[in-house]
DNA sequence: TGCGGCTATTG
DNA sequence: CACAATAGCCGCAG
């Protein structure tokens, strides 16, 4: 068990396989600045180097073994960041929020729950004083207290790492991913688990490079944008404000009283009053309906959408988030804590759609746009095993079979399979929801008990194993709502997690898969949005990566899928800038 | 200064 | 205006 040392004069790769080491076997990594690297074999076997440089070895390790790089979490981005891009990966984060829901994934929660301790109790670490006695060397290179938990010192920022700390640190993850695997192999009623962790680390990967890469975005085009709405950039401060209020008189000259506070919503609503108009809110969508009744309407919906640019998507967030290299960043996670979609920040997954034609392949490339058609009816006839829904996914667009099932028109299929997925009893959809009842009974199970263990509060798991926590932890939002909302609320949201998540684990096994074989043609995905891939590819590799993007959804559906009765469809074009694409 | 409410945008 | 997310500004409590 001890940590033995390799030199240049020893090769690591050699090592590693006189340790055991397979090809695609779990070997885990922890590396620090001055520090060096150390890995561990899941037989406990640790080998640590001095100062190296990271990148020349894990590269080394990497085409030699393509081992299964076990990561806490964070080393992915140090990983990322010293330019390589590895395979395949376990991510000890990404598998806990797996098995166990929610958001939090550090290592001493990790630890503690692999080892069946509360996460709850962490301990925490102690200030030292004069009255503390001071941490004897030896003890400190033990990262694994007597209660069981890990010491929180070692999860301090600044932790003084050592070669053998290093070892120890990369062995425990090793331990860790033993343990995780266990579990989910234990999970009986969800085979695909395993495989799930291996897709949700690989997009863990994903998530540092799309980070690290950017979204390329013309500037020029971007700033015109910004200008249609408030003008051009102001030079300064004085000339900012100046901007502001002369964008507020445009909306008070038509009001008699010029001193309401556009951004204060109580204050509109008066604004409002004064010219007769009385309203329950001021959300766009009803002053959209009141449009040409009154100057005052029109003249603030236009304001709306400047003060929503210039607040949110204007020059200051170019500042911010575009690089010189025309480069749009932000930072992107794998999963979010509730179904276990990927997020993104810097607007990259809710940038207004005008912004799209600034999106723009850079010189001598083309974006390969793909986007599910219509994935959360056809993931629902998937996981629930709907042989009748399964057999409308047979058509391009399944609305078309499910309107003449239900004897209804396209739309109204449409709004009930919808408000099916989301929950709503109410409306226009509640009768054809009815019909729903009797034609896909199955599927409208699946969607009731998710319902039904969400308002008592049990936890559900998505078809692919993802924990979706109901309970009281995790959600805030549910503070004041009497009881009997507060059920129903719950239950909305599990029933539509368990679509919402597998529609997310689906897309991620396309986007890994995409991710890992579209390296070979130089092409690399620069964004997720959900239901869409956009990658950027050399122009003459154009055809050839839309064709691999289009494959990759059969494989993944295949990887995926209890069957193959269900049909995935992806609309893939080969396009310069985003806005190319169809509507 | 932190938090809930309101608003807007995306899937 | 159901399900999810990020993000800004405002008013209010501490």
């Amino acid at each position: 068990m001890d940590p033995r040392s390799t030199s240049a004069d020893h090769d690591i790769v050699d090592e590693l396989r006189r340790a055991g080491l397979e090809r695609g076997g779990f070997l885990a990594l922890s590396a620090a600045t001055g520090a060096g690297l150390a890995v561990a074999l899941r037989n406990g076997t640790s080998l640590s180097t001095g100062v190296v440089d990271l990148g020349a070895v894990i590269s080394h390790v990497e085409t030699e073994l393509r081992p299964r790089w076990v990561l806490w979490g964070p080393e992915t981005m140090s990983l990322v960041r010293a330019g390589q891009r590895v395979g395949r990966s376990w991510n000890l984060g990404a598998v806990h929020r797996l098995l166990n829901g929610g958001w939090h994934a550090d290592p001493a929660r990790i630890w503690a729950s692999v080892h069946g301790l509360d996460g709850d109790a962490l301990p925490v670490v102690t200030p030292v004083d004069l009255f503390t006695a001071p941490v004897e060397a030896g003890a400190a290179d033990e990262p694994l207290r007597a209660d069981g938990y890990l010491d929180p010192e070692w999860l301090t920022a600044d932790f003084e790492w050592t070669p053998k700390r290093l070892s120890r640190w990369a062995q425990l993850a090793a331990q860790v991913a033993v343990l995780q695997e266990a579990r989910l192999v234990e999970l009986h009623d969800r085979p695909r688990a395993r495989s799930t962790a291996r897709s949700e680390s690989a997009a863990e990967l994903l998530c540092a490079e799309l980070s690290v890469d950017g979204l390329p975005m013309d500037r020029r085009t971007a700033e015109a944008i910004i200008a249609e709405f408030i003008g051009p950039r102001p030079r300064t401060d004085a000339e900012a404000v100046e901007q502001r209020s002369a964008r507020d008189a445009e909306v008070l000259r038509h009001s008699s009283n010029a001193g309401y506070d556009l951004r204060n919503p109580a204050q509109v609503k008066s604004l409002l009053r004064g010219i007769g108009v009385e309203l329950p809110d001021t959300r766009a969508w009803r002053l959209e309906a009141i449009r040409g009744t009154h100057p005052l309407i029109d003249a603030l919906c236009e304001w709306r959408k400047a003060e929503r640019i210039a607040t949110t998507f204007g020059y200051g967030w170019l500042d911010e988030h575009l690089g010189a290299d025309g480069r749009l960043r932000g930072e992107w996670s794998g999963s979010d804590g509730a179904a276990g979609r990927m997020t993104a920040s810097a607007g990259l997954h809710n940038m207004p759609a005008n912004f799209r034609s600034a999106v723009a392949a850079e010189a001598g490339h083309v974006f390969v746009r793909a986007d599910l058609g219509q994935i959360e009816p056809r993931i629902l006839a998937a996981v629930s095993g709907d042989a009748a829904l399964a057999a409308a996914t047979a058509d391009d667009d399944l609305y078309l079979p499910v309107a003449t099932q239900l004897g209804v028109d396209r739309a109204t299929a449409k709004v009930a399979v919808l408000g099916a997925m989301y929950g709503q009893t109410t409306g226009h959809g509640a009768v054809a929801l009815r019909g729903l009842e009797s034609a896909y009974p199955v599927a409208m199970r699946y969607l009731t008990e998710a319902d039904l263990a969400g308002q008592v509060g049990r936890d559900v798991r998505t078809h692919g194993g993802r924990l979706i926590r109901t309970g009281s932890a995790n959600r805030s939002e549910l503070g004041d709502r009497d009881s009997r909302s507060r059920a129903a609320a719950q239950g909305r949201y599990a029933r539509n997690a368990m679509v919402q998540g597998a529609a997310a684990e689906f897309f991620k096994v396309w986007a890994v898969t995409v991710r890992s074989r579209a390296a070979a043609l130089d092409a690399r995905i620069v964004l997720c949005l959900h239901d869409e891939l956009l990658v950027h590819a050399p122009l003459e590799r154009g055809d050839a990566v839309a064709q691999l993007v289009a494959d990759c959804l059969v494989d993944a559906a295949r990887q995926w899928a209890p069957n193959e009765s269900v049909r995935f469809v992806a609309d893939v074009s080969v396009i310069e800038r985003w806005s190319d694409a169809k509507p």
